[in-house]
DNA sequence: AAACCTCAATGACGGTCGTCAAGTGAAACC
DNA sequence: GGTTTCACTTGACGACCGTCATTGAGGTTT
């Protein structure tokens, strides 16, 4: 009852043997924020026995679209962007998958292939868990299964708010939407105080693709924004974001309240 | 044990009786549908014993953005449209709800209100399911949460299918899309022979805010598609919908082969 | 160091599509 | 019956934004 159909599905990137010290389910830095913080320690065992782990660098893929599922992945640190190809070959990246995150869920519960791709955006660690000790799992605890309800729910909400916002916001809102939610989500990730210098992870065409727009577009919002002190771009690549008053970004996307 | 909550729930509109012949969870028509199926015949008397019905009028509102959720709304007949507001005022229509469907369930799960509104668009039978009849159900079968889990996930792949529509399809296009969509649907609930005429139940602007437009672009996205042969709306609003070829009008949104 | 590559920035151009306005018809209301 | 109202249609205009092409900066390779 070990490393059963793990043989099967891995490949030589993929960690053969025990991983290393610090680097387990329960020593798990992302695990408070997993969906896995409902099972017994016993559960939570059966997953370190049966997870194989893996480290991905900048653009290497973990899954692609079409491809079958057979477990879920469980980013441990990095970040993972998921993505969909047009027929021309251009890529949009629909969602940035953050510690903590279990991916590939939804193609095992539905019993389909993945309908998105996902890559490292970062230097990144993940686990894989096969099909058949995720379905132990949720047959033997039903409450894991509620919280991959809730889980999906918030997606659900997230995707649906991102859908209004595609069809009610012009370029530049969505462009300091964006923005503002990536500085709220380092902001969360490295407790640094607000208005402080922030890395983007992602490249101008990526994130032009996220609110719908080409890269020129972006770089055009950019420049405006500049102009106009609501933020500021510098280091290599332009990917140093400064954000003197995150107020100010926020009046870019939430109408004014009517007085 | 019978009508505990509901009377606190329910208002002038909701029935206070037992619903008559025919129209009970053992009977509704859309009970296959629905994610009530696994129950055993026990448990769905739970339901059919707490649920109160309601009939809505077009127009009629179900729920609204931010109101308390106390419970699911299970669609027995008729269509409900979900819609949100944006701050001018102008509604966004999300997702059209069909018999079987439950609504409510993410804001039941994820403890939050409502976070967008529903409303009748046919006349439409409804019935309500309380809080606490569905948290019974859901502790006491886990088949129950995921069903759920599985409608989640479908909803989620739609709504990331939708988004990736409107950032890489043109006006025409998405429109196209949407006609197969709702062709699709009455068909599979009339069982009527391709290139029938279809009755669309919604309005040009709902249907220009769902492919996120304008009710101007809609009308003149219509003309082009009329000129072209395409399609013929014919009837009172132009409401009657004929498709000679569902293959030419596929071709409007399926990317041709590259051969 | 030169060649090469990727990504970002910027300008020019054009088209799609949103906005404004007027006009029509059908249903609803008094 | 007349008025109002609302949704749809159609036209004119223009802005936003997508496309194409050029340039430059930074990094990697040979």
């Amino acid at each position: 009852m070990h490393v059963q159909a793990v043989h099967v599905e891995s490949n030589g990137e993929w960690e053969r043997t025990m991983p290393a010290i610090g680097t387990n389910c329960f020593t798990c830095q992302a695990r408070h924020r997993t969906e896995w913080c409902v099972l017994s320690d016993d559960e939570l065992r059966l997953i370190d026995d049966n997870r194989v782990g893996r480290e991905l660098l900048p653009g290497e893929v973990l899954f692609n679209e079409g491809d079958d599922c057979r477990g879920v992945y469980c980013v441990e640190t990095g970040l993972i962007g998921i993505r969909k190809y047009d027929a021309e070959g251009n890529s949009i990246l629909l969602h940035l998958s953050m510690p903590g995150e279990t991916l590939g869920y939804r193609a095992l519960l539905t019993d389909t292939d993945f309908k998105a791709s996902a890559e490292a955006l970062e230097p990144s660690r993940v686990c894989f868990i096969g099909n058949r000790t995720v379905r132990s799992l949720l047959e033997q605890n039903p409450a894991l299964g509620l919280r991959f309800l809730k889980r999906a729910s918030n997606e659900l909400e997230e995707a649906e708010e991102k859908i209004f916002h595609n069809v009610t916001l012009s370029v530049r809102a969505r462009f300091a939407h964006l923005l503002a939610v990536l500085i709220d989500r380092t902001l969360n990730e490295t407790d640094e105080a607000a208005g402080a210098e922030i890395r983007l992870p992602i490249s101008r065409t990526d994130m032009a693709s996220m609110i719908g727009t080409t890269p020129e577009s972006v770089s055009r919002t950019i420049r405006k924004l500049e102009d106009e002190g609501i933020v500021h771009f510098s280091g290599i690549g332009g990917r140093t974001l400064t954000v003197p008053d995150l107020e100010t970004l926020a009046n870019e996307f939430e109408p004014q309240e009517y007085l």
